[in-house]
DNA sequence: GTAGGGTTAG
């Protein structure tokens, strides 16, 4: 080889006129004819050997065509060799021919090829400028690109549509905000304002930018938007988090009768889902059979993984069970769906059915255990991961440690950490946040000041400080959580989120003034009471002694779910009125919400302290018998509690003795200290012998 | 004759 484009081109223009004899004409066509047949049955290599051996020129247009298949086929040496052959037998190759052979050269990757021969040619327009600003553009130089850019300004070339595109094309690559206002400003003189691709390209880069109005703006002024302009604002709306948008503009597309691409209904459907619009998500449904695209692979592992998103498993398995929505992607949706709505058994059979699985699959599995505390289930899934895939990522490792963190498992916590250490994730914010988390969670301080010193500091957001004011708040650490938040708000705005933290930690130190400023301070800010933050507000009011407060809170608004009816009943288990708890679980029954395992963590707390010794044993009972709730070591011991205080050994005898585990040390001390105050003797030293054990 | 967007799952 050693031959290269431009050398070629230079040593022929100084020297030719002998290579080219006066051909036949039927010779040429005939050649011209078996290339043709060549390139039409895909034999590129063959058709250019034919070319290179014959030593004459050949048509244009023929040339045109080779180029074009070269950059298709990304064939780099046969560009070399058709330019080769274009510039030795025509005597003035002309500039529109070389341009192709720059962006053939650029397309096969050899940006050194596209240069020399732009170096070399005799003669360049516009066009050659365009083809090398876009070479640069396209194979990843955008500073490159703009310095081309205003080479060719200086040089006197006018700039037009083709090069404002490439060049918006690198301010899209780098986000370059301010050079593409500049640039736009230029478009406008030249009076390119109208072009379709350059508005949609300027609709991208502010977009891109974040800046959604400029975006909007200027994709209002494009007087007939394609289906590209319109699936990048739907595109840009959903990456913004503006779900809704999005989804209107989807529907706008329709009133513009432009006929949305299969990426656009993709787009379309995660918005939907982003916002739970199960019956927006549905009309789409329709609009995309109606349209045809009722095997569209990617329009249907979208539309699978909305109704899975929605809570409408049904839908979701009805679609994949169409012969052409079988695929990888769309089973990890069906698995991501049950495990998310609790079905974590369901989801289990349907992921041990499949005939593969990513790292994602599972990690979709995992989640599910962990979003509903399966600790046990997680730990052993975790153990068959490992032992199965040797594919863990970020978010396995951010699952595995909020397992940790689930069962207080600081040591297994410690051995996730060193391999985290060794694998290189340390500097993963996920990862990080992940680990603060975990030391937090499980109570080691010390542990999570250094990943949150050490670890994190470079690189932390919202989330970790989230994560470092609840390990302080959680732990009895209120006033410092305090101080915490104000530091945070010198680099973070608070969300929901941290305000929960902050009012928790004013209940656990009574601070009532603090957490009226708090719940004040959201108010005049705008911020959502969603059920956490209206639980943590009630819990916080009950347990500052302000019941008045917390019933005005929890009357608010009409949606109530069951962490909200929880708080409500803790509530009133502070402030002792066990009566109103009672009242509040017949109530919440007849809403129509079921209740959990706190909310007879409650009801029974409540009937400890009223003396309501039957209920408490009707209500315990029912759990296992209506609610289909297992009781939790916490119930028993509530049990415990009940009969001990109350004196009704008899009972309290019968039950220690049927419980499905061994009574802990602390239920046995109880029984024992209730013994000696009733005077009961048999089941004492029964108490006490287990307890020396 | 050259130019723009997008690839669904944790």
């Amino acid at each position: 080889m050693g031959v290269t484009a431009g050398s070629v081109l230079n040593r022929l223009l100084c020297d030719k006129g002998h290579l080219t004899k006066p051909s036949n004409p039927t010779t040429v066509k005939a050649i011209t004819s078996t290339i043709l047949t060549h390139l039409d049955s895909g034999h590129l290599p063959k058709a250019v050997s034919i070319l290179s051996a014959s030593p004459f020129p050949f048509q244009f247009s023929l040339y045109t065509r080779l180029f074009q298949l070269c950059s298709s086929n990304r064939a780099i040496l046969e560009v070399r060799k058709v330019e080769s052959h274009l510039v030795t037998f025509s005597p003035i190759p002309p500039i529109f021919l070389l341009n192709r052979a720059i962006e053939a050269y650029a397309k096969c990757g050899s940006l050194g090829d596209a240069r020399e021969l732009f170096e070399e040619m005799p003669q360049r327009d516009g066009g050659s400028w365009n083809a090398l600003i876009t070479a640069y553009s396209q194979t990843g130089n955008p500073e490159d690109a703009f310095g081309l850019f205003i080479k060719m300004n200086r040089l006197g070339f006018l700039p037009n549509e083709i090069t404002f595109a490439s060049v918006l094309g690198s301010c899209a690559a780098v986000l370059a905000l301010w050079l593409s206002r500049q640039i736009h400003a230029v478009i406008f003189k030249y009076g390119f304002n109208g072009n379709v691709i350059l508005g949609s390209s300027l609709v991208d880069i502010y977009g891109k930018c974040g800046v959604m109005r400029d975006a909007r703006g200027i994709f209002d002024e494009i007087q007939n938007p394609n289906d590209i302009s319109w699936n990048i604002i739907v595109r840009r709306y959903l990456e913004m988090g503006e779900g809704k948008e999005a989804v209107i503009m989807f529907f706008q597309m329709f009133v513009a009768a432009v006929r949305p691409l299969n990426f656009t209904f993709s787009s379309a459907l995660v918005a939907c889902s982003s916002i739970t619009a199960l019956e927006e998500g549905t009309q789409i449904h329709g609009a995309a059979i109606k349209m045809g695209f009722e095997n569209d692979e990617v329009v249907l592992s979208s539309l699978i993984d909305m109704y899975a998103k929605c809570g409408e498993l049904e839908n979701a398995c009805a679609i994949f069970d169409q012969p052409k929505s079988k695929n990888l992607i769309s089973g990890t949706s069906i698995v991501s769906g049950y495990a998310m709505s609790g079905q974590t058994w369901k989801a289990r059979e349907f992921f041990n059915e499949m005939p593969e699985r990513n790292v994602i699959t599972w990690n979709a599995m995992l989640a599910g255990y962990t979003h509903y505390f399966q600790w046990e289930e997680a730990l052993n899934f975790i153990f068959l991961m490992v032992n199965t895939t040797k594919n863990i990522d970020q978010v396995t490792l951010g699952l595995i440690l909020k397992v940790c963190a689930g069962l207080s498992d600081v040591e297994m916590g410690k051995q996730v950490h060193g391999f985290i250490y060794r694998h290189g994730f340390c500097s993963n914010i996920f990862v990080g946040n992940g680990l603060l988390d975990m030391y937090g969670k499980c109570g080691n301080l010390k542990s999570a000041k250094t990943v949150w010193f050490h670890q994190i500091s470079q690189c932390r957001d919202r989330i970790s400080w989230n994560a470092l004011l609840s390990s302080y708040a959680r732990h009895g650490r209120s006033e410092l959580a305090m101080t915490i938040f104000c530091e945070m708000q010198l680099e973070e705005t608070p969300d929901e989120y941290t305000f929960a933290i902050l009012l928790a930690a004013c209940a656990n130190i009574f601070a009532l003034e603090q957490g009226k400023q708090i719940h004040g301070f959201m108010i005049r800010n705008g911020y959502t009471m969603d059920s956490v933050v209206r639980g943590a507000l009630v819990d916080m009011y009950s347990k500052c002694r302000s019941i008045e407060y917390a019933i005005m809170v929890f009357k608010e608004r009409a949606s109530r779910d069951v962490i909200l009816w929880n708080s409500m009943i803790l509530g009133c288990c502070h402030n002792y009125k066990g009566r109103e708890v009672l009242k509040c679980f017949g109530l919440m029954e007849d809403e129509g919400i079921k209740p959990d395992h706190v909310t007879f963590r409650g009801v029974l707390h409540a009937c400890t302290y009223e003396g309501f010794v039957e209920w408490g044993r009707q209500y315990f009972d029912s759990m296992t018998n209506e609610y289909g709730i297992i009781p939790r070591l916490e119930h028993y011991e509530c049990m415990i509690e009940l009969y001990s205080q109350w004196g009704y050994m008899d009972e309290l005898e019968d039950f220690v003795k049927n419980m499905p585990f061994d009574p802990t040390v602390p239920m046995l001390t109880r029984i024992l200290d209730a013994c000696r105050r009733h005077g009961c003797l048999r089941l004492g030293q029964w108490a006490a012998q287990r307890l020396n054990e």
